[in-house]
DNA sequence: TTGTAGGCGTTATCAA
DNA sequence: TTGATAACGCCTACAA
């Protein structure tokens, strides 16, 4: 399985008459070489079309300017725009990305990825994968020392790691409280599965804002969904027998809210007149919904951002012997109100 | 920059009382090692919990084990999950990903991409951009020769290449036929910009469809969006106006078609009584609309799998030292019927 | 400013 | 079956 080309760096400096050393020096930029030398460097390795071997380089400097990132759910909006983000600016800084997918990722075995990722001599690691269960424990600690640099999203904090999240529960309060503001009464919750750490976030950012309304939290007011629409359609459905009156709904992702629509279209429950209706993600079918979906935005682009500048400043670091101080950085979501709760304005 | 680990295979080696060729050999499994010195090596390496370089490796073995995946609108349904499908594949395969974004692809320099990618010795390449305007003449023919083995994904035909795609005339001629199969008679096409080959191939298939059956397809049965749900939405505004007895419309994509369907809904138009619909790409949502979407589905996580089918065929066959014929596979994708052409039945 | 020599961590060849 | 030895392609002291 070679690649075609055959042409190195000795085959430059014999062309240009000089050494290999000499055409590494106009390569890294790191000695100084004369101008005439240097352009006629220069001209050999066009002539040639010569290519620095990158792994031979990585090989001798000890770092491959490249990092691992280990995600799941692609298929869906919110990690695939995370991932946009982490590539984005891993670009600006000139690293290449390593991609893994956890297929499973409450069975998938972390440890061969793991592994495979510091063979390849990774300078860092992102670990975007959502927290279910118990696969946080995946990567034992003893394990977690002999890796290079990590950062993890989407986590619950974890002393001695870096992590950068949305606030689940300041943005589940926000939608809460929104419908709370508008005079609504009976506030109901379509739950994630609560394995998910997300999940209970965000149910506790509901309960937050009803309780300071001193409004019913109690377990009724509940149904658990599993993310998918359908989940949503029939939560709606058991939510209405058991409490007719309901006048708002927070579902905990727009996936579900979706469901929630749907249902309240064949119930003949008018949104937001009778019911209305918050998400959780701000999917890019939530503004073309009828009604559009009010729902919450997280700034998923900053949030691959921000975890690859944690990371570089951690590989910064621990390249000049220090460490970086770990911490939890939490990114704010904002509310962004349609028609499914303010009704339609024209 | 440099990683935390500094055990290397003569470490192994002079733990187990060995050369370090003998331990190659265990971890290879390419020559045989007595039983004895074998238990003795690997006691070694867990001991010492050493870890291959596959830097190093992948140098003098010329072959990285990895594939480059260069793609853009990631944040869409198609492009994610047909990453899916290529990471899958290729894992099965022992291939690692590497993955470059083009986040503006009408733009963008690929000549640097090109260039990192073969720097970093990529065994081959699976160029997943879609086709717009003139980019697909942005890889030269000269570079294309000098490049490792490459597959075109959702790419017209070019001679010498690989390429594999959704048959999207076939697709779009499925939709439309199903429409006439209905009694359907004025069916207008919403369709794509025409600088995306996937634009011009779906309405070709809408053309062909309308043809055989002798009904009308001349430009004012056309409205040119632009793949966002705002533009079907205007789209079907502006073709009632000029045709109001349209009863049917095929949008060349599922968030067209969701602009269509709050139209719809908001002109007081019922679907599918008063207009049927039918859209492309069969996006996860488009189940759980009101009424639930018929589209056309396509195999997405096929599509990333015969990529690295194929690609890894290629470079067999380069190492080798022959050479894969190229050539296109195209795709069938299948029409799912939904409430939006044939009503909701319970 | 430039050349030489040694080494990065593996694998492969050739003897033993 | 195993051990030296020489690459793989590059970078970097150290000399010149």
């Amino acid at each position: 399985m070679p690649t075609v080309q055959p042409v190195t760096i000795v085959d430059v400096a014999r062309r240009a008459g000089v050494s290999a050393g000499t055409v590494s020096n106009v390569l890294t930029g790191k000695r100084p070489v004369a101008e005439a030398t240097r352009v006629r460097i220069l001209r050999a390795i066009e002539e040639l079309g010569y290519q620095p071997n990158l792994l031979a380089r990585s090989l001798v400097n000890r770092s491959s300017n490249t990092l691992g990132v280990v995600t799941s759910g692609l298929e869906y909006y919110g990690p695939s725009r995370t991932l946009v983000g982490i590539e984005a600016q891993a670009n600006e800084l000139g690293y290449s990305l390593l991609l893994d997918l956890l297929h499973r990722p409450d069975v998938d075995d972390v440890a061969a990825i793991l592994d495979d990722l510091t063979a390849r001599r990774v300078d860092g690691i992102i670990w975007a994968v959502h927290e279910v269960g118990g696969n946080r424990h995946w990567i034992a600690p003893e394990r977690l020392r002999a890796l290079p640099p990590i950062v993890f999203l989407t986590m619950k904090s974890r002393p001695g790691t870096s992590i950068l999240s949305t606030d689940n529960r300041t943005g589940a309060l926000l939608a809460t409280q929104h419908l709370i503001d508008l005079g609504r009464r009976k506030i109901a919750l379509v739950a994630g599965p609560q394995d998910w750490w997300e999940a209970r976030e965000r149910l506790a950012g509901w309960q937050a804002a009803l309780e300071g309304a001193a409004l019913d939290v109690s377990s009724r007011m509940i149904v658990y969904g599993d993310w998918m629409p359908s989940s949503g359609e029939q939560a709606l459905r058991r939510l209405l027998e058991a409490q007719p009156d309901i006048d708002g709904v927070f579902a905990s992702n727009d996936q579900m809210a979706l469901g929630v629509l749907r249902a309240c279209h064949f119930l003949h429950r008018r949104v937001p007149d009778d019911i209305a209706v918050v998400g959780f993600d701000n999917m890019p079918e939530a503004e073309f919904l009828w009604p559009s979906l009010t729902s919450v935005r997280q700034r998923l682009t900053e949030l691959g951002r921000g975890a690859v500048q944690t990371l570089h400043s951690a590989i910064e670091a621990r390249g000049q012997g220090s460490a970086l101080a770990p911490g939890v950085q939490l990114l704010t979501p904002e509310l962004v109100v349609r028609e499914s709760t303010i009704g339609r304005n024209d």
